[in-house]
RNA sequence: GACUCAGUAGCUCAGCUGGUAGAGCACAUCCCUUUUAAGGAUGGGGUCCUGGGUUCGAACCCCAGCUGAGUCACCA
């Protein structure tokens, strides 16, 4: 990068860099920073025990910078919060060379730079726990600025809020926002309670494939990748279920994994391409059980976080006290809806649609039907806590028949502020109804539903074997993270959320700019076309269009029947 | 994918009816030894998202595009 791009205040901090190796400062030493407390431990302790604080070594960011002539104050952030320094100039220059503090304190350190101070801890005149400075080291040189986001009274000034910058740079945002590091905290205490949980129950924690042959589990559309050595195309995973399954086949009887999962779908404020599902298998369990162990997890989670299970979101304070209703699919439909669904056929049910304004096309089979209006009319409504229960087989290929009632599967799905948290089944475990499940899905592929499932040969192999009785339940642990710190949007739980690249505004020359127009009415075009719609000479097409492609604006590819060019 | 809104200094934002681009913070120089969204003085800093068009003249109006956000659609 040439200067000429670096904005004045960047040129500035080059040069203060430059001037402090000139003084003999290292702006990036190498040697270990003895660190003896944190700005927390020094707020926490300092009230109790003074005696504690009069040899204090602690690092951060310096987020502000008060200087009086001769004195001045600072605010060290470290991992724990912000404290402030007082820094005297006869303290840290006790000699005649007053360099450090005029110079390299003064003029060369800014807001932004990481430093060390070894003082003690004391009480300003204005009442502030402050660190008075002995010692000062730079520890790293900050060459950008900060956003400078300050507070008084609770209220915030200038604070940086730009979401786009807020996720494409995610590290300035953790340094200026203090709410988000919070929000990341709270979720590693999430992951935490849920595995404390799961261990002391003697759970084992697995992980399983992320690349698969077969992407099976979910009715969902994976992304495709291929693998060169064995030439072959591979799936990344869209659920982790039938892995899992073949554990607690193998003796396993419990197994748990948090995972990543991917979804070639839309994107909105719900919906990431990767995201993160715990999925927890426990043999000789059924989906009764499993809905107490997911209310229990639901508690220890809140209560972790909040201290209590009643948790604010948005508008509504969500309440995780066990135990939850527990309402069947079939009576939410009729108390929503008036109709009931029991026994309905497709025609019937595609009628009831019509009927309460559902779009239906003819792919869809009896579970989509129902699922759509379930999903149309019902699932909004259910705020607080509430296990649905007992869905129709179709929609359910992976899940035990209800004991009951054959048309019935033993399914339960968490619903919280009118979405889907968890989901839950007694696991289909008998191999030739599984193998009849998984034909049914065939047959839907083939009507043109291009989410319904895979046959895993192997899974079934597995079955045969005999699996116990299990029951198994996934939790969306991005959701799980809105929902518990009131985040409207996956961004806000997620460190990178899936973005556009940033693209740089590319020069282009005069000719190129005539073959960039063209190619942004039509692309991808072919390459003879485009080059006698351009009406350049061979020679400053050949040039033209080499520029393009080396600046990555355009690519030429042999699609077999020819050179076509496509725009980037 | 559709619609709506937004893009101006490092950050947050003004910018009237189209007429030489502004403020606060930050930055630079200076004053000040317990200040605290420090204060005071002076100064520097701009591809007004990009490309076209209208116009004597465009940050502003029109068209196209890019990026983001929101709503909806799709999607467990």
């Amino acid at each position: 990068m040439s200067h000429q791009e670096l904005s004045e205040q960047e040129i500035i901090r080059r040069n203060s860099l430059q001037k402090m190796r000139e003084l003999g400062i290292d702006p990036y030493p190498a040697a270990q920073y003895h660190v003896n407390t944190t700005s927390a431990k020094i707020k926490a302790g300092f009230a109790k025990n003074e005696n504690n604080f009069q040899d204090v070594v602690i690092a951060g960011r310096m987020m502000s910078q008060r200087i009086m002539g001769k004195a001045a104050f600072a605010e060290i952030q470290d991992h724990e919060g912000r404290i402030q320094i007082y820094v005297n100039r006869d303290e840290i220059c006790p000699g005649e060379d007053k360099a450090l503090y005029n110079e390299i304190f003064k003029k060369l350190l800014d807001i932004g730079d990481i430093i060390g101070v070894k003082g003690f801890a004391f009480i300003t005149q204005m009442g502030e726990l402050t660190v008075h400075v002995k010692e000062l080291t730079v520890l790293s040189k900050s060459l950008r600025p900060l956003p400078i986001v300050k507070e008084k009274d609770g209220q915030t000034f200038d604070a940086f809020t730009d979401p786009e910058q807020r996720y494409r740079q995610r590290y300035v945002d953790l340094i200026v926002n203090p709410q988000v590091k919070d929000t990341f905290m709270k979720r590693t205490v999430i992951y935490n309670t849920m595995r404390q949980m799961f261990n002391e129950y003697g759970y084992h924690e697995v992980e399983t494939p992320i690349l698969q042959p077969i992407p099976g589990g979910a009715a969902a559309r994976p992304f495709i990748t291929h693998h060169n050595a064995l030439n072959m195309p591979l799936y990344m995973r869209i659920a982790n279920e039938l892995y899992l399954k073949r554990l607690i086949v193998g003796g396993f009887e419990g197994v748990y994994e948090f995972s990543k999962d991917f979804r070639n779908e839309g994107m909105d404020r719900t919906h990431n391409p990767e995201f993160t599902v715990m999925e927890i298998y426990v043999a000789y369990k059924d989906y009764k059980w499993m809905m107490e162990f997911t209310e229990e997890i639901c508690e220890r989670v809140a209560v972790a976080l909040h201290g209590t299970t009643k948790v604010q979101l948005g508008d509504h304070v969500i309440d995780y006290k066990a135990p939850f209703p527990r309402v069947t699919m079939t009576e939410a439909i009729k108390e929503h809806t008036g109709y009931d669904i029991t026994g309905k056929s497709e025609a019937e049910l595609r009628d009831i649609c019509d009927k309460l304004g559902i779009e239906t096309d003819p792919s869809m089979g009896k579970g989509k039907l129902i699922d759509e209006i379930f999903g149309e009319k019902c699932e909004g409504n259910y705020i607080q806590p509430t296990f649905i229960i007992d869905y129709p087989v179709e929609m359910s290929p992976l899940t035990k028949k209800h004991r009951e009632h054959p048309e019935l599967t033993e399914r339960f799905e968490l619903m919280v502020n009118g979405k889907e948290l968890a989901n839950a089944y007694s696991e289909l475990n008998d191999p030739i109804d599984q193998r009849e499940r998984f034909q049914d899905q065939l047959s839907l592929s083939e009507k043109g539903d291009d989410e319904a499932m895979f046959i895993d040969q192997d899974f079934l192999r597995a079955l045969e074997y005999g699996m116990p009785p299990t029951s198994g339940m996934g939790i969306g642990m991005d959701r799980l993270t809105m929902f518990m710190t009131n985040s409207p949007s996956i961004q806000d739980v997620l460190f990178f959320p899936q973005m556009k690249p940033e693209k740089k505004a590319v020069e282009l020359t005069e000719d190129e700019k005539i073959v960039h127009n063209l190619l942004q009415e039509t692309s991808p075009v072919e390459l003879n076309e485009l080059k006698t719609k351009s009406e350049l000479s061979n020679k400053k097409w050949d040039k033209a269009i080499k520029g393009l492609t080396s600046k990555k604006v355009a690519k030429v590819e042999n699609t077999g029947a020819g050179l076509s060019i496509t725009i980037l």
